[in-house]
DNA sequence: TCAAAAGTGTTTATCGTACACCCATGC
DNA sequence: GCATGGGTGTACGATAAACACTTTTGA
């Protein structure tokens, strides 16, 4: 009857929403016992923060950036998650406020960008992790404007319908899609276009308001 | 830069049904600091246990039972959540599987159900536990078979309609109510009615299954 | 001139909403 | 016999769904 004192973690998601399928920031573990393979960015929680400053602050550490929506998905105690020791770790997810190279600083070795559904296993228990985080990213897109905030500040309709046929797993007609979106108050145009495709160009649209709102789409 | 290596524990929000109205379990402390405070049962976390784990041995322990659906709902961190120690909580809520008395084990001196909005402050930080549980409940009516596991195993459909007027606070047309909840087979009558009301007595249904079920309701 | 994606309205079907009266029981 | 909550159907309006062609650009 012993109380545990493990170490308190915390692992992040940090996704984006690129040519129509979602991805995530990887970093490549050095430690010994898994060295090459890749985790989510995560940090122990210092003696001095909660679990909300240790996720920010590994935010910083894993992009050199530091404005982002966070949000805590679960939190993961199974014995064995990690082997050297005992660990409970909660896994958030952050959506960037702006699309930027991140340039992740000296505590590690780098960070890449991976398709999800193309992500070799990760280390621990980081794929039931990510799996978490995208199985709740699937079930805001019902309910919340959270699609807004996996594309960069300046995106067009069809990248908006993308994010939502990749997260129901079903095609949206193009006209009714539109037509509701433009009808909620959530988008509004920037008066650009993107240029450089092969085909006519798209209207650019950004957020009325760089949030996530609870509004029920579909 | 020193990693904290706090006590975890979890606390456990318990919740039912009745009167129309949203009520929770609640017990009475008897440590010096808080002596006579209510809050949420809670452990702390053992060595040899997961969270799950530790919730479900908490849940014998406040209740004398063990079947129930539990579901994580936030992990709390705040510096000064117990100001003896470092503590991070992970909170879970809890739906019994049956309506029976409970009868609180040696470990807790007592344990009542309480009106979730006429209860009194808790101590440490449940009322925001308790917010947070409330909160996901309204949420999880919109979308998932949630009020079924709130009732009695036998309830009638006024029971049901209860239920989701008080989590929506708005009130819902009878015949629209029971149109909608037959038509989606997730309830079926047990062929008897509940006597003893002085009027017409209604007819008991019961859950088809009784799991969490994703089913999009109003 | 061809390929590739952008953009645009109308019609139909489905679903949600509004609404009022009789019934069975206990006191 | 009266008060209390139980139980039932239809008509209308709003929203969702189906559906095809023209436009603009780069190669």
């Amino acid at each position: 009857m012993i109380p545990t004192k493990p170490y308190a973690a915390t692992d992040l998601g940090i996704f984006k929403f690129v040519d129509g399928k979602l991805m995530v920031y990887l970093m490549e573990l050095t430690i010994e016992a898994y060295v090459g393979r890749l985790a989510l960015p995560g940090t122990l929680v210092l003696e001095t923060e909660d679990l909300e400053s240790a996720v920010r602050r590994n935010y910083r550490e894993a992009t050199n950036r530091s404005n982002a929506y966070f949000e805590q998905v679960y939190t993961f105690s199974a014995m064995e998650r990690d082997p050297s020791r005992r660990v409970i770790s909660t896994a958030y997810m952050a959506f960037p406020d702006k699309d930027e190279t991140f340039t992740p600083s000296s505590k590690y070795s780098s960070g890449t960008w991976h398709y999800v559904n193309d992500a070799p296993p990760l280390a621990y228990d980081h794929d039931q992790m990510l799996k978490m985080c995208t199985e709740r990213i699937a079930a805001k897109l019902n309910y919340t404007t959270i699609a807004l905030l996996l594309l960069p500040p300046a995106f067009t309709l069809t990248d908006l319908q993308n994010v939502y046929e990749q997260g129901f797993g079903e095609t949206l007609d193009k006209r009714n899609f539109r037509k509701k979106v433009l009808s909620m108050d959530i988008v509004e145009p920037i008066g650009r276009q993107r240029q450089g495709e092969q085909a006519r160009p798209a209207m650019l649209y950004k957020a009325v308001r760089r949030e996530m709102e609870m509004i029920p789409l579909f």
